[in-house]
RNA sequence: GCUCCGUUCGUCUAGGGGUUAGGACUGCAGAUUUUCAUUCUGCCAACAGGGGUUCGAUUCCCCUACGGAGUACCA
């Protein structure tokens, strides 16, 4: 029988969750829902010394605002509950326990400034890698060079102490990866890895493959930061007799800074002046403690489909032309083998499109409702009938990139011109345009027809009359009515004004600047 | 240093032994628009270098260079 496809996204909750996080758990979803399996969210806090409070919700809070659902989680509960690390602390010491008594673990008492002068001697001594392995363990205080009895003692008196991986001298350890093909490493350059800390807690490896066994983990997608421990962790499958079931792995390419070089990381935030994170995060400085703001893409306006869509073609593309996809349709089209190997660099004016064509596309009812949210948020809280915001939306969306843009334009419907631009002033304004627009306010308010082109009627009439042509008022009227010398199409502003409003704004502008017009 | 991974336009990428090396974003130019924006059209722009293998290599192999990751009782 198939085994049911089951993947995870498994964060350390160390801090905000950045875009190269929420890429990762986003192919673990893509191909979780492509074939059918179950997304598990599993908390690897292990380490009690990194906790950040407050970043186990933010990462369950932007995983939601993503779209990304999960099956079992810490919040959801599941079959293999509890899906925090710290919860199971209790279960782990059983699984090295076996390693010990299989003969591919042991304990090992050195204190860390014994540690630090074996490392430091290995380097003195031009050890091209000087690590805990099976030349140097020889030499370190551990319960395969110390006499049985004192091992026993020391276990008993409880003296601090470690679990080590055995791992073996001369060997190659290869795995298949999904995304990089066959890799290959000899165990001469693996390390003899901590599994056990001596606060009684394990390490992330040993900890990562007892759980991936227990919750039946069919496919490991995570960052290529672990492909150099993979082969430990192929090691710790076989030593703990799990070999058949061990999950496919794939590593994924990295995301690179948008400049310079290196990985994307949490603190390049601000300092790239665009966001990291999906989501708003308050907290606090590493040295100072001052507290600290760093953007989210959802407070700076993006809709998260289109955050996703762009996200999911980083590192990923359907080998069609088609860059538009919804998350149904990014979970058809997915497939792990068309992950590229090579890393990807952020690219801001890649995701602003993106943005735009979701922007767009949507319907201007629902855009109304982003509208009316982010008018009040600038301050102008006008009633506003539903009807009539998604007239305003339908005309300003072209010109928006953020859902915050809509508002932007749209202000000129609720407040009157402070000012005049005065380029179009000095230019198009003269005595003889007052005249025609003073002439078409005053006809303006019993016009029959308010629709942008009943206003284009009236005022090419007037215009006639006075025997001007239209191209020499059209920037002035702009001007007047809206204060700008650019925005949307004028008609339309005035008949969504209506005619009253756009004529006494008329009026108002006739009254300031003829004086100075002569 | 050592181990592992990678390298196609500025960026994201398609492709693959014989192609005018394709698309998208950006940029530039033009058209439309009373304006800005939108939209449309066009243009600029790439196989890291050197050796093989081959009739032929950007594609396969090797080396070099460059980039990245890992090298903790962090994940």
């Amino acid at each position: 029988m198939e085994r049911e496809v089951r993947v995870r996204f498994a964060p350390s909750p160390t801090g905000p969750l950045h875009i190269g996080g929420v890429r990762t758990a986003l192919y673990n979803y893509l191909l979780a829902r492509k074939l059918g399996g179950k997304m598990l969210l599993r908390i690897e806090d292990t380490d009690q010394n990194r906790f950040v409070p407050g970043a186990e919700q933010y990462i369950m809070d932007s995983l939601r605002w993503c779209g990304i659902e999960i099956d079992e989680g810490p919040e959801q509960g599941g079959p293999h509950a509890p899906y925090r690390q710290s919860e199971r602390k209790p279960m782990y010491m059983q699984y090295a326990m076996q390693l010990i008594e299989a003969g591919h673990a042991y304990y090992a008492f050195d204190t860390p400034e014994e540690l630090d002068a074996m490392r430091a001697r290995l380097t003195a001594a031009k050890v091209t890698s000087p690590q805990y392995n099976s030349i140097t363990r020889t030499q370190m205080r551990n319960s395969l060079t110390l006499p049985e009895e004192e091992v026993k003692q020391l276990l008993e008196s409880g003296a601090p102490y470690v679990i080590r991986l055995k791992v073996p001298r001369k060997e190659e350890v290869r795995f298949n990866d999904l995304i990089r093909g066959w890799v290959v490493v000899h165990s001469s350059s693996i390390d003899d890895k901590v599994l056990m800390k001596s606060d009684g807690m394990p390490t992330y490896h040993l900890a990562n493959i007892v759980d991936d066994h227990l919750m039946e983990i069919t496919h490991v997608i995570r960052g290529e930061e672990w492909l150099p421990s993979a082969p430990l962790h192929v090691l710790l499958y076989r030593y703990l007799g799990w070999e058949s079931t061990m999950p496919q792995f794939a590593h994924l390419p990295l995301l690179l800074k948008p400049d310079g070089t290196g990985k994307l990381s949490k603190r390049d935030g601000d300092r790239l002046g665009f966001p990291v994170f999906p989501l708003e995060w308050h907290g606090k400085d590493a040295e100072t403690g001052e507290p600290t703001v760093s953007s989210g893409y959802r407070e700076s306006g993006y809709l998260p489909e289109a955050f996703i869509n762009f996200l999911a073609f980083l590192g990923w593309n359907p080998g069609t032309t088609q860059e538009i996809f919804s998350m149904p349709e990014l979970i058809e089209a997915f497939s792990i083998e068309r992950v590229s190997k090579s890393p990807a660099r952020f690219d801001q004016n890649k995701v602003r499109w993106y943005n735009e064509q979701y922007l767009r596309a949507k319907p201007d009812s629902e855009l109304a409702q982003y509208l009316v949210t982010s008018l009040h948020e600038q301050g102008i809280t006008a009633d506003l009938p539903a009807d009539k915001a998604a007239q305003i939306a339908g005309l300003v969306k072209e010109r928006a990139t953020f859902s915050a843009d809509l508002a932007r334009e749209a202000r000129l419907f609720f407040e009157r011109p402070t000012g005049y631009d005065e380029q179009v002033i000095s230019k198009k304004w003269n005595a003889q345009v007052a005249a025609a627009l003073g002439e078409f306010a005053q006809e303006l308010p019993a016009a029959a027809d308010t629709t942008p082109e009943g206003i284009k009627a009236l005022l090419t009439q007037v215009l006639e009359r006075q025997g001007i042509k239209i191209g020499q008022v059209l920037q002035a009227l702009r001007v007047a009515v809206t204060g700008a010398a650019a925005g949307p199409d004028l008609m339309a502003i005035m008949s969504i004004l209506g005619a009253e409003e756009t004529a006494e704004r008329i009026q108002a502008a006739v009254a300031a600047l003829t004086p100075q017009a002569s």
